[in-house]
DNA sequence: TGGACTTTTGAACACTGTTTAATTACATTT
DNA sequence: AAATGTAATTAAACAGTGTTCAAAAGTCCA
């Protein structure tokens, strides 16, 4: 059946077609100010027709989450083969401060920009699956130094939660432009300074 | 001149509605979500009167902004009560947090969204120099344990930087919705679990 | 009361996301 | 090759948005 899988190529051109047409004006004029008509206009289609690649403007948002946790996941394979694991946390936080600062704009979309969810259905669910691998192995990862005698008397959920926050807090405060109170010396290098303080705190835990 | 002095406080009066009319708004369904014309509605005006107090939508978010500022430092003012400024930081945190978590569609306007790049930098400056001044204060608490012997062989400016971002990142995260990888459990406490654990790490430097 | 000035309105404009009936394009069957 | 049936695509419509502005209403002083 040449014909129905020719077919089954073009519809899934088209869908990817409208996914970097979105993905380009998401991210040069944010989600709330691209509309429809804007998609639309850029692969030369009419409005219409993108409702039948996706059931509304929220879907279109989803799938291209899901893509840039498919491509943080695999900078992160690398750790594998980092055998302790505070030298693989340590790691890790090097590889997410990385891919938010070589990719500020996706890094927006998948973890500041404001998530255009009404309520949450189970389509949702599944795509912070996806996003929650990377929790998940951050959290194993402290599991592991918790059992190898780091972290003695934190409790393994907050900490992990804390150690996320810190490496998002300074990337997203950098991202969103907070940076201004900083001494104007040190605006430059502020994020990975940050990250060695951290570091050497991890240390003495 | 009683009746211009009237007439000022009713203008100034019908201001103040307006503000807290989108304040009520804001925080009940989001700023996105919340029309010039709902406001309107709420203090029963027509949509045009609003455009003869302020300029624009974003100069009502901007009103509300500042005021969140001091709002902010004036729950930080209690603070020169507390002697050790270890202490202080921890509770300077616990205020942070609680401000944000009590206010979040203000802490998301002072702290998250995306800086408008309108031509209002003048005025914007000026709000910046009073949220500079709570990052002020917090230098300036991290010297004085500097100064007692905490935090050794650690940089003031960028140690300064990762505490604040600590806290931000836990808040942030859960304002703008990024906690469902968090296990289900512990959803409803991880913000001030995440900021306990943060304050053991503190104590063990 | 008349005139001047200010406040307030409501309609209009150009947008938005989304739905749907109608149209077009095209592979399959006759 | 022509007709049929199905899938892809469109254009129009609906109800909403921020914003503007001529006109109406209200208020004050002479």
């Amino acid at each position: 059946m040449g014909i129905a899988d020719r077919k089954e190529r073009d519809k899934e051109e088209l869908r990817e077609r409208i996914l970097t047409a979105a993905k380009t004006l998401f991210l040069q004029k944010g989600i709330e100010k691209t509309s429809i008509r804007n998609i639309a206009d850029l692969i030369e289609y009419s409005p219409g027709i993108i409702y039948h690649y996706f059931r509304d403007k929220n879907e279109i948002f989803h799938a291209l989450h899901q893509g840039g946790f498919s491509q943080l996941m695999s900078k992160m394979s690398i750790l594998g083969s980092v055998r302790n694991p505070l030298e693989r946390l340590k790691a890790m936080g090097s590889i997410y401060v990385g891919f938010a600062m070589e990719n500020p704009d996706m890094y927006d979309l998948m973890f500041i920009k404001e998530a255009p969810i009404d309520h949450v259905t189970s389509i949702e669910h599944n795509d912070w699956k996806e996003g929650g691998g990377t929790f998940n192995y951050l959290r194993s990862t402290i599991k592991e130094c918790m059992e190898q005698g780091y972290f003695k008397g934190h409790d393994e959920e907050a900490l992990s939660y804390m150690i996320w926050s810190t490496v998002h807090g300074m990337v997203s405060l950098n991202i969103r432009k907070r940076c201004e109170v900083i001494l104007a010396s040190r605006q430059h290098t502020i994020v990975s300074d940050g990250l060695e303080e951290f570091f050497k705190m991890l240390d003495r835990l």
